[in-house]
DNA sequence: TATTTACTGTTATGTTATAACACTTTAAAT
DNA sequence: ATTTAAAGTGTTATAACATAACAGTAAATA
């Protein structure tokens, strides 16, 4: 179960790194990773409705930065959504393929800057910290259909 | 002036293409292409209210999309705003240079996806239809402060 | 000049996100 | 052990961003 793993990755980090791994926090991170698409905030909010107690905007959506900031899970800005992350490590920039048809996220990795970038960088007009890069299509199966 | 060419180039093309170059698409066009950072809907919708008498949401919202889809303006996700598209041409992607301490964008050709989408591609795992490329970081004057 | 089409104005509302403050839990300092 | 400080939560309220729906208007076209 690979949402299973993600929990665990979670509860490992919070006792190596001293955070307080709260109810909401713990309960937000499962209903993220246990979607195969992206969530938006009021969904993630309704499901925690079934754990928490009339839980409000803010309960989620401070669990909400608070794996996001950890790399955990990422914002897909152009959907108003999270995912979990999927690259099992530390990243200050992300690469997502984003199904227009079924909804579904892949998520790429994201080492690698474009040349354009990385020219800016060299020429050093621009000093990137963190990077988000969405690509709308089909994916294989969609298009195939 | 950079932005007088731009009105410029959307009245030639509105003429080219037969679209309606309506007051409100006019001025939401001056708007955008007059500022030097992305601006947000409603900071648009203040501003077009200087030449409209009280426009309300959808109106900006409508000229926003028009010139949105024609390639004329680009929509910064992760900022929820917009800015004249600085490319010169149609494109299907774009790439934003993002200064979070001054913030001005820059946009650089978008031409070349990253090898990892481009790898994807190939093996026909994804066929990507639009993108958007959003780096956050400092540029060459705020970084040098 | 009648008809169709595209666009606008307006009302209302939906969706996403955060400020502010009182209270609670945990960790650390004494 | 008890005090204190720091981090987190619950709650109310509201800010910020976006669109549905419908009546009316202007332009294109037949």
């Amino acid at each position: 179960m690979k949402q299973r793993n993600i929990i665990d990755q979670a509860k490992l980090y919070c006792v190596q790194q001293k955070e307080r791994l709260t109810k909401p926090r713990l309960e937000v991170l499962k209903i993220i990773a246990t979607s195969s698409k992206p969530m938006g905030a009021y969904k993630i909010l309704e499901k925690l409705g079934k754990v928490i107690q009339s839980p409000k905007p803010p309960t989620a959506y401070r669990a909400i930065e608070f794996w996001q900031k950890k790399g955990f899970i990422h914002r897909i800005e152009s959907l108003n959504a999270y995912v979990v992350c999927q690259a099992g490590h530390r990243h200050s920039g992300g690469q997502f393929l984003i199904c227009d048809d079924c909804g579904t996220v892949i998520e790429t990795h994201a080492s690698d800057l474009t040349e354009t970038v990385k020219n800016c960088v060299a020429h050093n007009t621009f000093t990137p910290s963190s990077w988000n890069f969405e690509i709308h299509g089909l994916c294989d199966q969609c298009q195939s259909e």
